[in-house]
DNA sequence: AGACTCACG
DNA sequence: ACGTACGTGAGTCTC
């Protein structure tokens, strides 16, 4: 590694990184007042600089960045868009990113950093500095690090040509880091003081719920706690565990076993509750108004891109992918997230896209005529599998249509539809192959898909993003069980996200074009989340559904439903007019 | 650090 | 006889 050249002069070192075809930076930046701190580069003849940025430095680099015929390679790169655009300089031309292309190559991963990627890749050691490290060390290591990303390019490369994941790589995930920088700047703005009043009622619930618990208990216990909650029912009020789940260490006492033990003893049910609310107040009402940025006043979750295993996107710091839906206080907490004065929040919901996949995959005959026929296709479903009218299908048939159509994208047994449409094992099987045959395709395919995992050792989407799943030729029937059903799943819900990817980018470029006060603020894996200035609202919608529906054919229709309020827990079906 | 539980799609 | 529906992130308890 001492073999790297170091250029000494910044002027120097400014006009000879400005003829350049390509180089890779590395930005450092403090974490607690996300400024940069310092910029390492590697030139093409492996020469590398460390630049102490100051404003009259990064005015000369400016023009640099933004030179779309200089290619700009680099590791994990989204933090460094922000960086840059937050001292007004928009990034073009990132033509690599070793964190991405090393999570394509084995998105099961989950480890990513050089430090990993020097090792598996390079079969080089290349540790992080020490904790005592001289301000010397951390330049040199963060030198090393942009020679270390110059031959990982170099390495992945070839690699993503091999696996034939390049145009999966230049297309849609290059193209979606800054749109997912901007997603983070842009943030989300939140009123705090409907989180803190709802926390406020919540406790006050939550101490009645408390001593009402005590009291049938017998004694006072951490109600938080599922060993103690254990211990109190099956040990002092004796009830029976046959039919709960068991956990690495004992009885479950989980939402579903204490479901089951309603009928048995009234404390389930009121543990249920006590649940329900100390979820939402720790994870929600209590947690968020602390994360609101006091230079923003928003908040601004991480969207991370090289996560899943499936090609999905993941939220967190916070998880804005998991805001409740449900219940009194689900839409209390969803109204917290606000439109500005002047502006409303859109919302832009794929319509049942993994069915809809599945549909155009396996090209199912039925299921394709289905959805073509525009009625509501779990009701459809319903109709197919019992032979019965369109007009006959009752909630409850329907509800256990929409299950046994859920179910189908995770590869589901009989044992599992069994206990989540609260059927017997029987009914379960039987729904099953009378569903199997009604979609014929649909059979077909899983049965095709699982076959190919065997012989390939991946499954993949229709952009080409892959799953390496070496569970499949496990001895053990439970782990190659697991690794089929992985294996059934990916394909669709990896294509539902290259899909909403490819809308993303294009929503993305076209946006400013159509309403340049418009703002992507969330992604939640099927839907879109937008903040429109209220002048603007009919030609974004009709545009932002316009792309979405349209960024890709299948055999079936993709439908996008547009909502419309000034906050994400009252939004009301948006109606485009034609013009 | 791992287990448990539960919020979302 | 049995542990079986996929993918996430976070708060809390326990050791």
């Amino acid at each position: 590694m001492s073999s790297c050249k170091i250029i000494q002069d910044k002027n120097d070192f400014l006009k000879k990184l400005a003829k350049e075809r390509a180089f890779v930076f590395n930005i450092d930046s403090s974490l607690s007042t996300e400024k940069i701190t310092g910029i390492s580069f590697c030139l093409s003849d492996a020469e590398t600089f460390y630049l102490s940025p100051d404003k009259k430095s990064l005015t000369k680099l400016k023009p640099i960045f933004e030179n779309r015929k200089i290619e700009k390679w680099g590791h994990d790169l989204k933090q460094s868009i922000k960086l840059l655009s937050q001292n007004g300089i928009d990034i073009q031309s990132i033509t690599f990113d070793t964190a991405i292309a090393a999570y394509l190559l084995n998105p099961g991963a989950r480890n990513y950093n050089l430090e990993t990627l020097a090792s598996t890749k390079l079969q080089k050691e290349f540790p992080l500095p020490e904790k005592n490290a001289s301000p010397d060390d951390l330049l040199e290591y963060s030198r090393q690090s942009a020679l270390i990303i110059w031959q990982l390019k170099e390495a992945l490369l070839p690699e993503l040509e091999e696996a034939n994941l390049l145009k999966l790589f230049k297309e849609i995930e290059l193209p979606l880091l800054p749109v997912l920088a901007e997603i983070e700047n842009n943030g989300v703005k939140i009123n705090s003081t409907i989180l803190e009043n709802a926390s406020k009622k919540v406790t006050i619930i939550l101490d009645e719920l408390a001593k009402k618990i005590y009291k049938m208990a017998g004694e006072e216990f951490n109600l938080d706690s599922p060993i103690q909650l254990r211990k109190i029912l099956f040990e002092k009020l004796g009830l029976k565990t046959q039919g709960l789940g068991r956990g690495k260490t004992g009885v479950s006492t989980s939402a579903g076993d204490l479901q089951k033990l309603k009928k048995a003893h009234p404390i389930a049910g009121e543990m249920l509750q006590y649940r329900e609310l100390a979820k939402l107040n720790s994870t929600y009402l209590e947690a968020l108004p602390k994360l609101i940025d006091k230079k923003t006043g928003r908040i601004h979750a991480d969207f991370n891109q090289t996560v899943t295993s499936t090609g999905r996107l993941s939220s967190s710091d916070p998880n804005l992918q998991n805001i409740p839906t449900k219940g009194e206080f689900g839409k209390v907490i969803r109204e917290a997230f606000i439109a500005p004065a002047g502006t409303k929040i859109l919302a832009a919901d794929y319509a049942h896209i993994e069915l809809r996949i599945i549909a155009s995959l396996a090209d199912d005959e039925e299921m394709i005529r289905a959805f073509k026929n525009g009625e509501d296709i779990h009701s459809q479903t319903a109709s197919k599998i019992w032979g019965i009218d369109l007009k006959d299908v009752t909630p409850e048939i329907r509800r256990a249509a929409k299950t046994i159509n859920f179910g189908v994208t995770y590869g589901m047994g009989a044992k599992g539809l069994a206990e989540s449409a609260e059927i017997s094992i029987n009914e379960a099987r039987e729904f099953i192959q009378k569903y199997f045959e009604v979609y014929e395709g649909v059979s077909n395919f899983l049965r095709e898909t699982k076959e190919k995992a065997y012989d390939l050792g991946y499954v993949e989407t229709i952009f080409g993003r892959k799953r390496y799943l070496p569970e499949i030729f496990s001895p053990i029937p439970m782990v190659k069980a697991e690794a089929e059903r992985m294996a059934i799943n990916m394909p669709i819900q990896g294509t539902a996200a290259d899909i909403i990817k490819m809308a993303m980018i294009k929503i993305h470029r076209d946006l400013p074009k159509v309403s340049p006060r418009s703002k992507i603020i969330l992604q939640v894996h099927d839907e879109l989340v937008f903040e429109t200035p209220e002048k603007d609202l009919e030609k974004v919608a009709k545009f932002v559904k316009d792309a979405m529906e349209k960024i890709i054919k299948l055999k079936v229709p993709i439908i996008a439903e547009m909502k419309v309020g000034d906050s994400w827990g009252e939004l009301k079906k948006f109606v485009i007019h034609n013009s």
